[in-house]
DNA sequence: AGCCGCGATGAAAACGTTTACGTTGCGCTC
DNA sequence: GAGCGCAACGTAAACGTTTTCATCGCGGCT
């Protein structure tokens, strides 16, 4: 059995609530206790009971996370940008992740009550009334990438929009008109918005919308790619609504004898480390997922610490372009990413 | 305020410790009086209090992940393994990374008491004293990759020897006699282990050892590139000591115009998802780091049920040899790794 | 009719903390 | 030297559960 306060108070001849004050340093005592408690503490190798103490405080310093998986490196990074924002604030992190289903995700939810002060969420599952009727109320909230009506909860979203406007402008700059689309999974809020974004680009300068279906996976983007060279008048250019599908759109391109970018230029969406990996590297926009992390914990965090609730924003974080070959970008030599960034 | 276990009562003109019963199907509660409970509970959206709950069952149902870091893909995979294993288990995760000394360790370390049922830990500070001083005693905990003197505590590691002298031994086959090493950050007991066992194949083979340092990041990589190519009796193979180096090494060999792998081969260490999307892709002993984490959580529930101690297993999981074209490997046209991989 | 057994229910203790409140003892001041 | 204030400390309530134990009512047995 583990060592209580009882086992410190005792041992110290002092009181538990004496042994309380002098370990939180609520003064009140005299440096003589203080030091004879700590004495003891350290001797019996005293740690507090975090169920416990959270029981009285009602705060549990732990931020819960609810993801839809935590596979690939865009939860990786969402992931270590929660975590680092969290460690800073002196909170810790509680993740749930791979809820196949509604049931599950609401299960997740419910397990999160008592034992976290605030929810970052992110589920296919989440809209606002599963909300609702899932998240013990109270319970302060921020969504990430995830829709919302009403504006019930805060939340934050890449700024997918202007992405895609910076790159098509990109690609017309260099002097491409039948720029094909290849969309993922048709669910996907991001994916929404991206294609939604390419469609009005298309429409704004004229051009001719080709859309492809994908699902975010390597293999749709190189049957994609097969899709698009067989059609009668060619793309010279695909934007592929993720990094993994223009990569496997690329192979099908190499293996069909053609060259990138001179015959097809070729540019993805997220800016995954692989990107400038791949030759030619890859043209992309690039979402620093990790900001957005950290973003929607220091926003947690905001709304844990004011008792009283804060307007609802809905906040964008932005999206840069990132010129590589495949686009006819210059050569640049592939240098890591900085562990900061 | 949240609504609590009273309220409930209250509402259902019953005992506390009939709602109790009747929530957790403890039986003995009428099926009228059941249906009741249950329903106030559905409407006043009751949800138990974790900490609360707790504290009473001394169970969690959750376990902790100290790790050094989150950033790369290494953790994520691990991170992945251990949550996929426990979520199979119905555990939640707490993870806690980024701590850069002893001291922010130890605080990561106490802070877990009480709120996890077991502990997953993988820190470079975590020798056999620092955990014997700082880890609550009577927690389940089992190390991953970290060095222990003593058997106080179940481990699991990669087998780094195996999987070096797989490797070796494909180079060797190869025809390859000048095999160079480059070396990882100093304090890591990964690198020490791959070193000793590089070490060893070219002893049994009465090759020459070749030693270049390296900290595990692509540019470090690079330099020994450089270095390994300006050596009066140049290398004809290269081992890194892990793939990111092994990529740098690379790109430093084909900017000196030298052909891969016919001038000089090259091999990694991790199998990174990179490594088969690089030109030429890279041949490189695969782990499994998924499978090191869901081991390692198999183990920890094992520990956790059992009231007693289970022998303190050193288990190892296995590496395997990824053989690409890096080092004269057949072509095959490179797949996305399966999901559940 | 009285008793026994049993299933349903409630009262209360327990888990390990924090904290409001009460008590004690001491050194001042008049 | 009595009263007062204050610092140090202890007592006990509170947090929201689970669980043990006692109580109650009721049907069946002798």
């Amino acid at each position: 059995m583990a060592v209580t306060i009882k086992d410190v108070a005792r041992e110290a001849n002092v009181s538990v609530a004496s042994v309380s004050r002098a370990l939180n340093g609520h003064g009140g005592v005299t440096a003589d206790t203080l030091e004879r408690i700590r004495e003891v503490a350290a001797r019996l190798r005293y740690v507090p009971h975090g169920a416990a103490r959270s029981l009285i405080t009602r705060r549990t310093h732990t931020v819960g996370a609810l993801l839809p998986d935590l596979y690939g490196e865009f939860f990786s990074e969402l992931i270590r940008g929660i975590d680092l924002a969290a460690r800073a604030q002196g909170l810790h992190l509680l993740v749930s992740s791979s809820h196949d289903d509604a049931a599950e995700a609401a299960a997740a939810l419910r397990a999160m009550q008592g034992r976290v002060d605030g929810l970052l969420v992110m589920s296919p599952h989440a809209d606002a009334a599963f909300l609702r009727q899932n998240l013990p109320m109270g319970l302060p909230t921020v969504l990430m990438n995830t829709v919302l009506d009403g504006d019930d909860y805060a939340a934050l979203s890449v700024d997918n929009h202007g992405g895609v406007r910076l790159l098509m402008q990109h690609l017309i700059d260099g002097g491409h008109r039948r720029i094909a689309f290849i969309q993922g999974p048709p669910k996907n809020r991001d994916v929404a918005e991206r294609e939604a974004a390419y469609l009005q680009q298309v429409a704004e300068h004229g051009l001719e919308p080709i859309v492809l279906p994908g699902d975010f996976n390597e293999e749709s983007g190189y049957r994609a790619g097969e899709q698009l060279l067989a059609m009668s008048s060619r793309p010279d250019a695909v934007f592929a609504a993720n990094d993994m599908m223009a990569i496997g759109c690329m192979a099908a391109i190499r293996d069909a004898g053609l060259r990138i970018p001179d015959d097809i230029a070729v540019a993805g969406f997220d800016d995954v480390p692989m990107a400038r990996y791949v030759t030619p590297a890859l043209t992309t926009v690039r979402v620093s997922i990790a900001e957005l992390g950290k973003e929607a914990l220091l926003r947690l965090t905001a709304e844990i610490e004011q008792a009283e609730h804060l307007p609802r924003t809905h906040q964008r974080v932005d999206a840069g372009l990132v010129i590589r070959q495949s686009s006819g970008g210059q050569q640049v030599h592939a240098r890591p990413r900085a562990a900061g960034e």
